[in-house]
DNA sequence: GGCCAGCAATAACATAGGACAGCGCGCACC
DNA sequence: GGTGCGCGCTGTCCTATGTTATTGCTGGCC
C-alpha cells in the first residue's frame, strides 16, 4: 500500500521506527476520499472521529477572523497528518481545506488509538509529529510578527522546499506549490498585492524563479540568509549537510 | 504541598482527574528555583531534563529573529507548565524567560515519565495541556497576522483575564499583568510606542482601566467584541456562563 | 538626599504595506 | 469559438504602524 509509505517515510524523517511499528501502521485501514479544490475537509467546531493522511495534493489549516479575514496556520503535503490533535481535543479549533485537488486517507480514531497504545514507536512518532507541527507554527508566528514581507515569503519558500524534499517531492531545486498569491498572503499575514510585489523582488534578486506553480531556488544560501532561515525548528533528523538545501 | 495544587487546579480546568492521578502528581518531587526578572530559565537549543511548573510570577516563551527582534510566543501564569513538549523533543526551539521575579518548581523527566506511563489521567492531562498551548499559539497567529493593533491588545487582555481567572488570580474584574509595553509589543507584533497609543485608545473607549500593573476590565462584552474574541480555543471545560467574564 | 535606570507618555516624521480599481491572459466550459 | 472568470500583474493613493527622539515620573540604591 504505497499510500501508507509516504506517511511512514515522513515519520521516519523525524524518528526511528521498528519493523513492528511500521507493520502496525501499514495494518491500519485507510478510507480514501477525494476532495475538490477549495472544499473544506473539516471545519472549526467539528467533532471528528477520524484523522487524515494527505495522499496527494496540498492542504491548509486556517482560522477566520472577524469580517472575512483568513489566517492560514499551516501547509500540509503528501505524507502529512494535519489533524493528529483531534485525537485528544474534543472539537476542532480550526478548519482544514484543500488548496488543490486532494486525496486523503482517513484512519478511524478507533483504529489509531489501539496502535498508539500498543506500539511505543507509533506513539512516539505520532506525538513527535504533532509537536513538530506546533514548532512550525511557532516559527510562523515569528515570521508574521517580526519579519518583513521579503523575509516572510523567502522563509516560507525555504521551509516548503525542505519539507517537500523530505518526502521526495522536489526535483533538484524545483518544486511545485499550488498556491495563489492570495493564499500565500493568508499564510504570511500580507495582502495578495504585496505578495506579488515581494515575489517580483525575490525574482529580481535572483533568488527564485517561477513558472506557474513550479518554483526553482536559484541561490539557496542567499535565500536562507535573506529569509533569516534556520531549519532547526523542523527537527529533521537528517544529517545537517543534506539540509543545506539543493545539493 | 500547595505548589502542586495550583498546577492540579489548572489541569482540572481542562480535564477530569481521578484521585489516583492527583495523588501521583502530588507525589512527584519538585525542586524549587527562584529566577530574577529578565533571566532566562532555559534557552533555544538547550537539552533540558526537567519540566517546570510556574509557582509564582509570570513567564514567557520567545524566539529571536535576526538583528534582535523578539517574538513572544506565549505567556504563562502560576499553575502553567510551559515546557511540556521538552519531554518529547530533543532540544528546545525557543527560550523561556522570567517576566517578573519568578518561582518555578522543576520536575525531573525521570519522575514525570513513569507517572505519565502509569496513570492515564496524568497522561491525558499533560497531553491535553500541551495541545491547548498549541491552540493558544494558533489563535495568537490569527491575532498577529490578521487583526489590527486595537483588536490585538484587546484580545490579549481577554485571554489573560480568563486564564488568570481559571487559577483564581483575578479579583472581580481586576487582574495583575507585570508586563511592560515593550513586552506587550513583543507578544503582539507591535512596537512599544504603538502599544502605548493603543492602550490609551482602549482606556478612552472605556473598556479597560490601568494603574501600573493592575488592570480592570470595565466592559467585558464590548471588550470581547472589539477584540473579535471567542474563548473556544482555550478549551476550558467550565460552563459557558462562567466564561462570560467578570460576573 | 541625590542619582540612576526603567518605563510611560508624547511629538514629529518616515515608510511598509494595505485598499481599490483596472488590465489582460489563459483556461475551463458551453 | 465565444464567454466568463480566476489570477497574476500594475498604478495610485492612503494609512496604520514603525522610528527616533525627548520628557518626566517613580522607585531602588548608595
Amino acid at each position: 500500500m504505497p499510500e501508507h509509505d509516504l506517511f511512514i517515510r515522513q515519520l521516519r524523517s523525524l524518528v526511528d521506527l521498528q519493523p513492528e511499528d511500521v507493520a502496525a501502521m501499514r495494518a491500519m485501514p485507510l478510507r480514501f476520499r477525494d476532495v475538490n479544490k477549495h472544499r473544506d475537509i473539516f471545519r472549526e467546531g467539528d467533532r471528528v472521529r477520524e484523522s487524515c493522511i494527505v495522499v496527494s495534493g496540498m492542504v491548509a489549516r486556517y482560522k477566520m477572523a472577524g469580517d472575512g479575514r483568513r489566517q492560514i496556520l499551516s501547509f500540509h503535503f503528501p505524507g502529512d497528518m494535519p489533524d493528529l490533535q483531534s485525537l485528544n481535543l474534543p472539537y476542532m479549533d480550526h478548519s482544514l481545506t484543500a488548496l488543490s485537488p486532494v486525496r486523503v486517507g482517513l484512519i478511524s480514531h478507533d483504529d489509531l488509538k489501539p496502535a498508539i497504545d500498543r506500539y511505543a514507536g507509533v506513539r512516539d512518532a505520532v506525538l513527535r509529529r504533532t509537536l513538530v507541527d506546533c514548532s512550525i507554527i511557532r516559527e510562523w508566528m515569528v515570521n508574521i510578527g517580526r519579519r518583513s514581507a521579503l523575509e516572510r515569503i523567502a522563509h516560507l519558500f525555504c521551509e516548503c522546499f525542505l519539507r517537500l524534499k523530505a518526502v521526495g517531492l522536489t526535483d533538484q531545486a524545483d518544486f511545485r506549490l499550488p498556491l495563489t498569491q492570495t493564499e500565500l498572503g493568508d499564510a504570511t499575514g500580507l495582502s495578495s498585492v504585496h505578495v506579488n510585489r515581494t515575489m517580483q523582488e525575490l525574482r529580481r534578486m535572483g533568488l527564485i524563479q517561477s513558472r506557474g506553480n513550479m518554483h526553482s531556488i536559484l541561490d539557496w544560501d542567499q535565500l536562507t540568509q535573506t529569509a533569516d532561515f534556520s531549519p532547526d525548528y523542523l527537527y529533521m533528523k537528517a544529517d545537517p549537510r543534506r539540509l543545506r538545501g539543493c545539493e
